[in-house]
DNA sequence: TCTTGGGTGGCATTAAGTGTCAAGGAGTTA
DNA sequence: TAACTCCTTGACACTTAATGCCACCCAAGA
């Protein structure tokens, strides 16, 4: 009895979909694992999975996306986090916790084991994953963006620093990526996120104070 | 006797390409500032240029790089600058410097009048050439990454500051870019970017004369 | 004049992605 | 049970991007 569950409000439709969906990754993954990206064909995923080609592209709008689709909600997540982070508490700090939790989702955000690990080295090495990668940066740097803005109570259409601070954080995120990425896995997420913002803190918190106006043009340092 | 060069060097097959190169970016920018990047088809622009489409592919690896094209060599043009500059001038102005050529390529790069502000604009607003652009800057940040490393005498392997750096610098010049074009090219791209970089300083030189060790990893901010 | 080499056009082909429609299964009502 | 509806699927056709292949043309040199 404590392994059926049968929710009255999740339909059997809805669990076939998600059926299709992990058979469709599964068989995706496995493949680009062996083969890599390119040589793996949308034809030979729906052969493998079982299912129609026609059916494929009804669950996952790009051969990319299979691979890339859980990154979706990562954005939302991060902004999210950001969000829910004390009002008082310096941009830095808030945006640490935001990187955090969106390296926790990369991390182990797939499934659990080692896949995930082999996912994003999958990603980071071949270019059109890379590029939908980055594509969704994009995303997450308006959303960031936006909340980062309100935080400080700035005008996005008119202030740097809002944005500014959202690619510094997603720039912090990237290298965090890479290193745990090369290092095999080794290397400690959170603390690569630590050692990142402590070289980022100073421009973050700094500038965030400082208000809507960023200072004279010339620049901190001399021409 | 002025109008007529007839560069011994530069064979007639030379400029031949060259012609059929600009007659095709011509064709494509033209009909995209219309029907918009998807609508318009590979058919329709060599049937505008007067060449086969299989000669289209020999000039251009996608429909993307027919407009993205001229960034290729930003990133080294970028990369170039940041070399150029003395070893002793710290990060922030060496970077700021580079950002500058890129945003002075960007700019009037295309070619003159406000075309560029154009192509920017289309690049910034279609998904498919934004991807391709993100792609492009990914580029860079490896480049300025090492760059950065060299100058600093850094390993990039091991310290997280180039790649921060150069991710930052990238925040930057695509904040700056975003602004320039969201604001018709009305606002300077030299003054935006020093006003960028105004913000980001403190990280950039903080960070950088500190060494190899960037520190605690609790941050500078308490959690 | 002959030849050689780079560039070109046309054709066939692969693969991604989309529109359309008929068929089938689950849930609902009578 | 029968009928009806909603959602999902499979099959087919189609468009378009992108690549390989081969014959052809034209400029440059022997």
């Amino acid at each position: 009895m404590a392994g059926v569950s049968p929710r009255p409000e999740v339909t059997m439709a809805q669990r076939k979909r998600q059926l299709v969906s992990t058979e469709l990754t599964e068989a995706a993954l496995q493949l680009m694992a062996v083969e890599g990206f390119d040589a793996v064909t949308v034809d030979e995923i729906v052969a493998t999975a079982g299912v129609s080609k026609r059916t494929f592209f009804r669950y996952f709008a790009s051969k990319e996306d299979v691979v890339v689709q859980f990154l979706a909600d990562m954005g939302t997540g991060m902004c999210a986090e950001l969000a829910a982070r004390p009002a008082d508490e310096p941009p830095s700090v808030a945006l640490r916790h935001a990187v955090w939790v969106a390296m926790a989702a990369c991390a182990d955000g797939v499934d659990h084991s080692g896949r995930a690990l082999r996912v994003v080295q999958l990603i980071l090495r071949t270019p059109a994953l890379r590029a939908r990668f980055l594509e969704h940066q994009g995303q997450w740097r308006d959303d960031l963006a936006v909340e980062a803005a309100r935080r400080q109570g700035l005008d996005p259409e008119v202030d740097l620093y809002p944005r500014l601070a959202a690619g510094a954080a997603l720039a912090a995120f990237d290298t965090v990526l890479r290193r745990w990425s090369d290092s095999g896995g080794a290397e400690d997420p959170a603390a690569l996120t630590d050692r990142a913002f402590a070289v980022l803190a100073p421009a973050l918190d700094e500038a965030g104070v400082r208000g809507p106006s960023e200072g004279p043009s010339g620049g901190t340092s001399g021409d």
